[in-house]
DNA sequence: GCCGTTTTCGGCCCGACTGTTTTCAGTCG
């Protein structure tokens, strides 16, 4: 898919008007589309010139430089800018604190090309004399410098959730705060964030951002405001902390959980309805009445639309789906009745039968399926035929003892490099659950890996495909793979594909959740857990499925165990009966 | 550059903090 790239360089577009000072409004019509264009849940290529054009932000002129790209792999208004602009400006832009105008300043005046001689600058002391600079601005840029240096890339949701928790825990016991809630992308479930944003009320606010300015993992201060500040951890992310009045809470709750676009489309209707929003309420106009705030639903009723979950807030139909009351009703925690991937000490996991079945019960599951790697995966002690067998029977004695709850027997069975399981299906055949897998070969091309897939959708055992793209967030990206033809796939047989819920996969994704629903392919929200806690991991898994406006009834693992079990059956003969008959 | 239950032209979301300024531009979210 190419949308990535087409959002790349129309954001480049945009940065490169904005240091050209150009009007503001045809640059944020740029960002927009890009915005857009990487969230398209499928590929610009397979959209026809209506569709592209029906792209909220894509109008004729936009469509066509899609188009250009496509077919000319290059948009030349975009080498033009490029060409046109001083070398390493663009890079100037990447300093925190440092925008277009001052950017472009020191590349006129200094003719530094890049943010290595940017910094040799500044140290030389040739910014003193430029206009608008002084002291403080030469230290910040070196800060900002440093900054960009330590990273400030995105990081996996799973790594900065526990840390935000804990900053609103600490400030609750040592700040006069009353409200007190995470905002921002956490909010919404992005898979990955860049900062934290945490809203809070209190009737003493310099005395909160007093305490937030001095917690232990600040490392420094960027700002300290009378109702706004921000710092640094010490992990390097940058945490943001704003309190509003009571009656402000919900509207500014929604103003900072964002998304961006979302706020701004919902701003662009309330001023047509004669209505102002800001993040301290809703204001009918004119006359400034104020109309709610309270709560975030304020927000939304004032524009009559129903209230939109936090995970569908991108801009990406959620609003119009909202006025026309088809807003999708997301699957919760609560709906899950179990859990279709668990490993144990058999084979990687850390626990054995018993310990898992005690803490799926726990969390008050119905089932879970014990799905241990297979014997090509020698590193995990994978089972082969025979094991596998006696684990079987484990299972079987072990639910002659349960009640209302059952353990599925299962397996991860290795897709391998050459597409064949790594189990004969004889023994498939004998398992309550079949869940395939790709453990090798990340690097194959394209068409290899996607062939290894579709043999595995096609295998009349298999069930389910697990972490369907490989990734893991911030050390592997996916593999190439015709991700829609394989859903395409799926869809015919109704084999499910996998959400996995461990915080460094969450794969499939979002968009490619939204695509898979969009095909009917049925799907399934599981942990992978190796140790009891990964179970809680749940949660990552059903936000993301919600960002992929899925429902309740998309999910097999909302079944309960009969209803379960007499869909895997289906599927597996409806693959015998394909087979058969071709 | 996009877009229309006011509009095919004339609008386009809104506010906090900082630093360099004496009332505001730049940057950020």
């Amino acid at each position: 898919m190419k949308n990535q790239q087409i959002a790349d360089i129309f954001n480049e577009i945009a940065e490169l008007l904005e240091l050209k000072n150009e009007n503001v409004f045809r640059i944020r019509a740029y960002r927009r589309a890009a915005q857009n264009i990487g969230d398209l849940s499928k590929d610009v290529a397979s959209l026809s010139y209506e569709e592209l054009e029906a792209v909220p932000g894509i109008g004729k002129d936009l469509a066509a430089k899609v188009r250009e790209f496509l077919e000319t792999g290059r948009i030349a208004k975009h080498e033009e800018l490029k060409a046109a602009a001083p070398g390493g400006l663009l890079e100037l832009l990447r300093v925190p604190g440092l925008g277009p105008k001052k950017a472009k300043l020191l590349s006129d005046k200094l003719k530094v090309k890049g943010i290595d001689e940017l910094e040799a600058a500044v140290r030389a002391g040739r910014l003193s004399g430029l206009p608008g600079i002084q002291k403080r601005t030469e230290e910040n840029i070196l800060k900002g410098i440093e900054l960009l240096k330590r990273g400030t890339e995105r990081r996996p949701i799973g790594r900065v959730l526990p840390l935000a928790e804990e900053i609103v825990r600490r400030m609750r016991s040592s700040a006069p705060v009353d409200q007190i809630e995470v905002a921002g992308s956490i909010r919404r479930w992005k898979d990955t964030v860049k900062d934290i944003d945490i809203l809070a009320t209190s009737r003493d606010p310099a005395a909160v951002m007093a305490a937030f300015v001095k917690l232990p993992q600040t490392n420094r201060v960027l700002a300290h405001g009378e109702t706004k500040s921000s710092v640094i951890t010490d992990d390097g992310i940058q945490v943001d902390l704003r309190v509003v009045d009571k009656d402000s809470f919900g509207a500014a709750l929604q103003y900072f959980t964002g998304s961006k676009q979302h706020n701004i489309k919902l701003r662009e209707r309330a001023v047509r309805a004669g209505l102002k929003i800001n993040e301290y309420g809703v204001f009918r106009e004119p006359g400034e009445k104020k109309i709610g705030g309270a709560k975030e639903e304020d927000v939304y009723r004032a524009l009559k639309l129903a209230f939109i979950p936090p995970e569908l807030r991108e801009d990406a139909g959620e609003i119009e789906a909202a006025l026309e009351g088809r807003l999708p009703d997301l699957v919760t925690l609560a709906d899950i009745k179990g859990d279709l991937h668990v490993h144990t000490k058999w084979s990687d996991g850390s626990h054995d039968l018993d310990t898992i079945v005690q803490e799926g019960r726990k969390r008050g599951y119905r089932y879970i399926a014990v799905t241990d790697h297979t014997k090509g995966l020698g590193v995990a002690h994978g089972l082969d035929e025979q094991r596998l067998r006696e684990q079987m029977r484990l299972i079987a004695r072990a639910n002659e003892k349960l009640s209302g709850f059952t353990v599925l027997a299962g397996t991860e069975v290795d897709i391998r490099a050459d597409g064949r399981l790594d189990l004969a299906d004889e023994v498939l055949a004998g398992l309550d659950i079949v869940v395939a897998s790709i453990h090798s070969g990340f690097k194959q091309p394209q068409e290899q890996i996607t062939r290894r897939l579709l043999a595995a959708v096609r295998n009349p055992c298999v069930s389910v495909i697990a972490h369907p793209t490989g990734r893991l967030l911030g050390e592997r990206d996916a593999y190439a793979v015709d991700l829609e033809g394989v859903l395409k796939e799926a869809a015919k047989y109704g084999v499910a594909m996998e959400i996995n819920a461990y915080p460094l996969r969450l794969d499939l994704n979002d968009l490619h959740i939204r695509m898979a629903k969009g095909y009917g392919v049925p799907l399934v929200i599981s942990t992978d857990t190796h140790v009891a806690n990964q179970f809680d991991y749940m949660a990552y898994g059903v936000s993301v499925a919600r960002r992929g406006w899925v429902e309740k009834r998309d999910v097999l693992n909302t079944l309960s165990c009969e209803q379960l079990i007499k869909r895997l059956k289906a599927c597996r003969s409806r693959k015998k009966r394909e087979k058969a008959s071709a």
